[in-house]
DNA sequence: TAATTTAGGTAACGCGGGTTAGTATTAGGG
DNA sequence: CCCTAATACTAACCCGCGTTACCTAAATTA
């Protein structure tokens, strides 16, 4: 190809090097058909178009009426990103579904400090994007969905169980049935006193679901809650450290542990082993995500793994119709499998062995 | 606001509400002196574009001549994202540091599977982003530099030792400079024989620079090194586990080991204990960038932490300077200073102690 | 007073490509 | 042989905005 880099071709010059209209091109690669374009007239604008490595500009394209090939991926903080493997993951596959798909995928956040929280919203306004994918909003950014939804805008939220959540197109699981899943595991093992670190403070809705989840585990097995067996921390390894100092500085005896997540489950590992306290001899530990570090953990982390992957697609696959204008399911919660995956932090060897 | 997300409105209303012509809205907007526009007409402009909520068009801004206002993220994999914490902190603080000037960041991949290794450059070519950052480019993907940079396109790429560095603008830190602090340190605590993971295969540029760190420091120590020392992995855990139950299984004694990164350290830690061994006691174990979770490994780990953030700003500050077509230093190399984070999986504690 | 500047503003073009409403040219039907 | 109907294509408009060139009226200067 001749095409440069510098001022690339347009679509005129392919007309002319093809010896035909603009409109003639145009047809060609769009493949418009009912247009009567000759196979010959087809193919000498094709291998023009080849020949000086002709691209459409985006632009110009999108200005023409058409859509401008581009989704933003809204993650409450881009900070987040390493330090939440399960939102690293869901960034990664929504990005390969994107270009999948040929769309070009564009990254914001929803309450990054020192930024208005509405920001994403301009893009909608600039009509930069066709559509969105907002991934847990919970923070003040979550205002602005309202809007971009009752306009039309294809709009898919990614996971929190938000109050008003009729109003959206939704994918996500319900977390609290996986939560279920842990405490009632560790139940199994003879556990009554079990705790419970969240991986962000309580007004952040995702959170609460989790934390239904072993509330409700719990009552179904008969067991009551102390107070006392809850702490707050945010999603990273350190704020899981001080959340199990805090729980263990109560005084309130317990012998299992249900982190937030895994990463929270790093940090209380930390925390419970400068306590004196083994894993799982005395206290036993679950956590949830199953990232890709959990199986080295020392002990390895027994959790709970989610198909990132197929919410992903879901999630996608629901953009998508709304961008062709199709019908999706509106508020539809796709279940995807959940996969409890135990390691040896729970202590089940244990158990087995004594038996 | 009255602004409708459904259809934006466009300059002419805003033209139309403040009584004046179209023309003079841009010129409000944009800042245009020497306009002779007098205060009132201003605040009318102004006061009428605020009511109607008004954002001018991005592709029609675009294609008018300037800019799109966006730039692309280039990362090998996007699956790297959730393995590799290192690029997941470029990727925030890059991120952030484009929402800081007022940019919009696409995620874009040079190496994935099951798309050609080129498809990047159709952003460039398509004129979608007016600049990029290439991180690590190892693969097939590098060869399309030499033509983007050639063009003139604003490009800056991060970290890797290319072979042909002087053709572009490059941010980074030598990372063998790291690498030697780390072997040094293995070597003033006692150490002569050091093992090395590497984090990923020889044919990767990136990686030579800090294997060549490990040899260099070895060499300058008037350490020999065995062959069988080593080993590579691939960014994650389980290739750490892997590679280093590799190393063991060569039963070429050594009693420190240098993993590439922490994600893999975490890796060598379950390889280690399980062959019996204790870390730090039989073998000192040393990491390379510091990730948030480093600390929370057991033993936490002795590692190297860079300045990210400032390598990221250096980064952008390039770009942006490019974006101006200002002056920028060609394969400027700033060197950002490298912090070693002793803990206690190179046993410098033990150490101490005996004395 | 005529000639020039300056303030204040607008008409009109172009960016590149999609699309509608045509225009020739040939083929088929009566 | 004339008239319709395809066939194969194109002129021209539009998307929304930046920008250049031009215009008018008042203020200043010669």
């Amino acid at each position: 190809m001749t095409s440069s880099l510098k001022s690339p071709p347009t679509s005129s010059e392919v007309a002319r090097r093809a010896g035909v209209s603009r409109t003639t091109v145009s047809f060609v690669l769009n493949n418009v058909r009912d247009q009567g374009i000759s196979e010959a007239t087809r193919e000498k604008v094709l291998a023009a178009a080849r020949d000086i490595g002709y691209e459409p500009n985006a632009a110009a394209r999108t200005l023409a009426g058409g859509a401008t090939g581009t989704v933003a991926l809204v993650i409450p903080k881009a900070a987040h990103l390493y330090v939440d493997v399960f939102l690293a993951q869901l960034v990664a596959s929504i990005n390969d579904e994107c270009h999948r798909h040929g769309l070009k995928m564009l990254i914001e956040s929803s309450d990054d400090e020192g930024r208005e929280p509405g920001a994403f919203v301009d893009l909608v306004r600039s009509r930069s994007i066709d559509g969105l994918i907002v991934v847990n909003p919970s923070g003040p950014g979550r205002q602005y969905l309202t809007s971009i939804a009752d306009a039309g805008i294809p709009l898919v939220v990614f996971g929190a169980g938000l109050p008003d959540m009729g109003r959206y197109h939704i994918t996500g699981n319900d977390t609290s049935v996986a939560a279920k899943m842990l405490v009632n595991h560790l139940v199994g093992l003879g556990h009554t006193q079990i705790a419970f670190v969240n991986f962000a403070q309580p007004e952040y809705l995702a959170v609460n679901e989790r934390e239904r989840g072993w509330r409700e585990a719990m009552a179904d097995n008969g067991l009551s809650i102390d107070p006392a067996w809850c702490a707050y921390a945010d999603i990273s390894a350190a704020s899981g450290y001080r959340a199990t100092q805090e729980l263990l500085a109560r005084k309130v005896p317990f012998t299992a542990l249900f982190a937030g997540n895994d990463t929270i489950a790093f940090g209380a590992i930390k925390a419970l082993k400068e306590a004196g306290l083994r894993v799982p001899e005395d206290i036993a530990l679950v956590g949830y995500d199953d990232i890709p570090m959990a199986e080295f953990a020392s002990p390895p982390l027994t959790t709970v793994r989610t198909d990132t992957i197929g919410l992903c697609r879901d999630a996608m696959a629901m953009l998508l119709a709304l961008l062709r204008r199709e019908p999706a399911p509106k508020a539809s919660y796709p279940e995807r499998p959940v996969a409890l995956v135990v390691r040896e932090s729970c202590g089940a060897q244990l158990v087995k062995a004594k038996k």
